[in-house]
DNA sequence: TTGTACGCGTTATCAC
DNA sequence: GTGATAACGCGTACAA
């Protein structure tokens, strides 16, 4: 734990001149250049982040936050690590936090975020409108949004096509000869989740299919109102044939609901889901579903938020990636 | 972004006054401390948690880091949510990074967690003789391991008992009439696989086997080399009866060369494998599997690391959890 | 080319 | 009770 102090002593230097060899400014003269760095070497030197960040206007804490809703979920797990390669290979490191959609944990990881001066931040905003995160564009904080978007502010912000993705795996089921097709999808006022909606409903129309409320399902991504809200639609009296799944964890509680039932897929029950799964080849049956490029999302993410960092006054862009129906099994 | 001063000035007194009734200190009047109060709410005042952080010798900065393998391992995102719930629950933020067993991400996290005054680090020694992290640790960093521990130097430890993991899924193996069980385990250098091994080995000794060495192979924890050294004995002309898998991701891996190859699990070859996985229920078939205590794991260990902030002299300790065998339809 | 000195926002130790 | 003021470690304008 040298400080520059420390190592000016040693090499019999002012510590402006340690600095200087240090920032690369080339106005020193190489024998004493040859000492501080001898110095440096013999007390290992490291100069401190803290100190730096303090001094320094921004954007050169080398630091940007990732807040997700839940690093067990692959989908945001492969995000996450998408916007660590590309911070990495930057040498910025990645403050990652998860909020699990609490407005509370939010709140206060948005404040850790700003109280440590972060360089930037990446997040797929969990509230349109929540004041906390508008607040912090607006003071200026470099923001790029993942997944969703904000309503009161433009930033950044990369997305998939959701109402594609959810089109394509209707229609996928429609062309196999479904007619009685379910939705399970997320929370219903985030936006991702309405845009899959429109997918859906909109694929039906194209084949003349009008949606039918009580196959329309609304859970909360997580795997177990996935399994409840399958089961449910499977015990109705006119059960559907078909089972469009809105995100990875609540397809694995549909799998886990049919197979509860004994209900043979794809032959009694089709299943298409959004979001792949990395272990997808070994489920029963691997299924059919949208993925979406997430890693990519996370990369490119992160490469906005730096053209931002240096940039600040940048016009925001909007980067639109395609979602893939991938076909498997289960359908 | 307001700072002390601003605030001092609007409330017409010195930032020494401000900086106390934000300190609890109570040798503050109170009418200037409503009248200071009232100022830190018309600015939003935060304190800068980086000039905090210059400013105090260390243990306050609130925040720690953790460095694993992968976070799209569900163990180790599962450690990561046992260490972040119990880091949240005492105001702790973390620094959360990939290190992908690759010495150079390591030694670049290492270097920003100390150079960022992190008060604590928690990790899975990726290397038992690591010299930076032995470093680290003999210049006073707070230092908590997890699953593996650190050869040179103490530190607190928390652990799973992978002897007993192992012999107990052997054990159960062996009862089911298995006598050809194969190993696939991890790199085979690292701590937690000798133990497994051991394990594996003892279970067969009670059993009056001699472990054979075509039996026993080593992979690299990834799903891939799961896949392909499950095939090699598979495809062996005395091929096993019976799989021991060393950890989670091999297992999908080799779940699917099995599939690949039409044996039917466990009628043709029995599975058991090391780590639960959250999507086990879905899988083909879901598989026995000795659980660790992951999220317990991590949350201990961000105790115990708490612990030793506020205590740096405490003499370090091991906590050893036990694994758990849970019995589904591959063996 | 090199050194001195200031300020970044805090906390803590003095005086008053 | 309250107010100056000295650190903390660093970058840099300015002086030498």
């Amino acid at each position: 734990m040298a400080t520059l102090q420390e190592v000016a002593h040693r090499a019999r230097v002012s510590i402006a001149t340690v600095s200087r060899v240090l920032n690369k400014s080339d106005k020193v003269v190489p024998e004493t250049r040859a000492a501080v760095e001898q110095a440096l070497r013999d007390l290992g030197y490291r100069p401190s982040r803290v100190a730096r960040r303090l001094r320094m206007n921004s954007g050169r804490a080398h630091l940007v936050g990732l807040i997700i809703p839940d690093i067990q979920n692959p989908f945001y797990a492969e995000i996450a690590r998408g916007v660590e390669d590309a911070a990495y290979a930057s040498d910025y490191a990645l403050l990652l936090c998860n909020s699990d959609e609490n407005p509370e944990k939010e709140r206060f990881y948005l404040d850790v975020m700003r109280d440590e001066s972060v360089d930037g931040l990446v997040l797929p905003p969990f509230d349109d409108t929540d004041p906390a995160v508008v607040e912090l564009v607006r003071a200026g904080m470099p923001v790029v949004c993942v997944d969703r978007s904000l309503a009161q502010v433009k930033t950044d912000l990369v997305e998939v096509d959701n109402y594609r993705g959810a089109f394509e795996a209707v229609t996928h089921l429609l062309e196999k000869g479904h007619r009685g097709i379910a939705l399970i999808e997320g929370r219903s006022e985030v936006s991702t989740s309405r845009e899959r909606r429109r997918g859906y409903v909109d694929a039906l129309a194209a084949y003349q299919l009008a949606p039918r409320k009580e196959l329309m399902r609304s859970g909360d991504f997580k795997q177990e109102s996935g399994r409840v809200l399958a089961g449910e639609l499977l015990d109705l009296r006119k059960p559907p044939t078909a089972l469009f799944v809105c995100n990875n964890l609540m397809t694995v509680g549909a799998l886990a609901a049919l197979h509860q039932r004994g209900r043979r897929v794809p032959a009694d029950v089709a299943l298409v889901g959004f979001d792949d799964l990395p272990w997808a080849e070994a489920l029963d049956p691997p299924p059919t579903v949208v993925r979406q490029p997430a890693y990519e999302v996370g990369r490119q993410a992160m490469e906005l938020l730096l053209k931002r960092i240096t940039a600040p006054d940048r016009t925001p862009v909007t980067v639109r990636l395609l979602p893939e129906l991938i076909v498997r099994r289960s359908s």
